[in-house]
RNA sequence: GCUCCCUUCGUCUAGUGGCCGAGGACGUCGGAUUUUCAAUCCGAAAAUCACGGGUUCGAAUCCCGUAGGGAGUCCCA
């Protein structure tokens, strides 16, 4: 119980920050950070193919976007290979692993008779006299696995997970050309870095049964292992690139906040009874690896939509102001001062209909609209109504002598309007909304006019009344 | 083929033997807001708890099997 809590996350370098490698790397977050432990990342870049800055860049923007920072700097496998290879070597020491000589083809024909009698796949190797040993002939470290009995692993979410050892072979260990593999380097590493719980995908259930047997051939302790399900696409299948966004910076470029997406994905298959917004604070309070469900979830984009809405009503006026910005930028809006402080005058009733920030651009088209006002077609129809022009040359002269310093003020001026001339609001809303939005959906009236401002508020209805 | 994992409303889930003739959330549908709307509020429909056995006075909850889905099966990670 003293021994500090040390978590990792190890993604392998594809050029992205994946989705579900992103929850993934959250629940060790959020387990290390919780209980004052450490977080570490570590980049699986054991194959040498797979060593690609870029690739580690974009793995660390997006860590930093979803604000999990980690301890230390970022280990790169790759770089470690000499240590593997010196365990590798201390293995065959201890005589839990061999050298075997065996050719691909060797193996592959080894491996159809194992599956057709039903054995396990051995390397003749394995119990053969080190002095025959070819000279000259390139050959692989393999471990040598117990033959009998059955590896069990306890995992915290999946409970006590047996496996027969006659399904695990001799795996290799290092390769023909001295670099370590996958299986022995995870374990050197997490041991090294002092690894108290391995949180990962539970596509590495299997292998966790190996690598204990690494962890016990070389006496060190094993870590508590949690292996959590995979991320669905919403059609059920494994998440590939056809079921679109992958990474988190497709999420971020759709416009979701990073406090968004963090509570949606830490909901996805972990659960706090009904609780459904979890800011980052209460997530570090609540999160348990014994709340993680053992069924793979699907991502749902309605839901994540409706939890980003949540953060975007939260975030404060000029946050709203300065993370739109980049969207209108795309939309090629133009934002110069002028706007900008528009759009800081409204951002209170837009972040409230946004869901993401993407919308914020869509929420703010009626601000921005040139002066006169499109009002031809459907968008006019109120205006066109008797009498329609009249009452808002009136509204326009009681607007005048408002309030403008509030929506409510405004809205009040509206409604006393209405009451005085004993008309239904319907009446005047109608027509009003037309000239001061022109179809584009928009916030209350009141909200309205007060983000155009008088000069163009009231600009706005004159320029309906004589068109 | 073999080994391992999974299975509660369309989706995310609550639920660890009686409080469940199954609760919440998203979505959907309907209504309200005498002003648009993707916002807000209210309401409704929606799961024979994958299926079949068993244990038990009693099972979504325990056991066995079947089906479907997923992972692994070697010089990928």
């Amino acid at each position: 119980m003293p021994t500090r809590i040390v978590t990792r996350f190890a993604p392998s370098p594809t050029g992205y920050l994946h989705i579900g490698g992103a929850r993934t790397a959250l629940f060790n977050w959020l387990y290390a950070r919780g209980r004052g432990g450490k977080f570490l990342l570590r980049i699986e870049d054991t194959d040498r193919a797979r060593h690609n800055e870029a690739a580690v860049e974009a793995i660390i923007d997006g860590l930093s976007w979803l604000g999990l920072d980690w301890d230390g700097e970022p280990i790169s496998q790759y770089a470690r290979r000499e240590r593997h290879a010196e365990i590798a070597y201390a293995l065959l020491d201890k005589g839990a692993a061999y050298r075997c000589y065996m050719t691909t083809d060797e193996i592959e024909a080894s491996r159809l008779r194992a599956i057709e009698t039903k054995s396990r796949f051995e390397s003749p190797w394995r119990d053969a006299d080190p002095a025959t040993a070819p000279d000259g002939v390139p050959f692989t470290i393999r471990f040598r696995a117990p033959r009998d009995g059955e590896t069990s692993v306890d995992d915290v979410v999946q409970g006590i997970v047996k496996f027969p050892n006659s399904a695990l072979d001799d795996l290799i260990i290092l390769r023909s050309d001295g670099a370590p593999t996958y299986n022995l380097a995870v374990v050197v590493d997490d041991h090294d870095m002092g690894v108290t719980h391995v949180i990962r995908g539970d596509d590495h259930l299997n292998n966790a049964a190996r690598q204990q047997q690494i962890y016990a051939a070389m006496d060190w302790p094993i870590p508590s292992f949690s292996h959590v399900p995979l991320i669905h696409g919403a059609d059920g299948a494994k998440l590939s690139k056809r079921h679109g966004a992958l990474g988190v910076d497709a999420y971020r470029d759709l416009g979701f906040l990073p406090e968004g997406l963090a509570n949606y994905l830490i909901r996805l298959g972990w659960s706090h009874g009904d609780d459904e917004i979890i800011p980052r604070v209460k997530a570090l309070e609540w999160f348990d690896i014994a709340g993680i469900n053992r069924a793979p979830a699907r991502l749902d984009l309605s839901k994540l939509e409706h939890t980003n809405a949540h953060y975007m009503k939260a975030l404060d006026d000029r946050a709203v102001v300065e993370k739109s910005a980049p969207f209108f930028a795309r939309a090629s809006v133009a934002l110069d001062d002028g706007r900008r402080a528009q759009l800081l005058r409204a951002a209170p009733f837009l972040k409230e209909r946004a869901p993401t920030l993407a919308a914020i651009v869509d929420a703010a088209g009626f601000l921005f609209l040139a002066r006169p006002l499109d009002l031809s077609g459907k968008t006019g129809k109120a205006l066109e109504k008797e009498g329609a022009r009249a009452l808002l040359a009136e509204i326009a002269g009681k607007l005048a002598g408002a309030d403008w310093s509030s929506p409510e003020g405004l809205e009040t001026s509206l409604k006393d309007f209405a009451a005085d001339r004993a008309i239904g609001f319907g009446l005047i809303g109608q027509p009003l909304r037309a000239a001061l939005t022109a179809g584009h959906s928009a916030p209350s009236l009141g909200e309205v006019l007060y983000a155009l401002g008088r000069e163009q508020g009231l600009g706005r209805i004159e320029d309906a009344v004589s068109p």
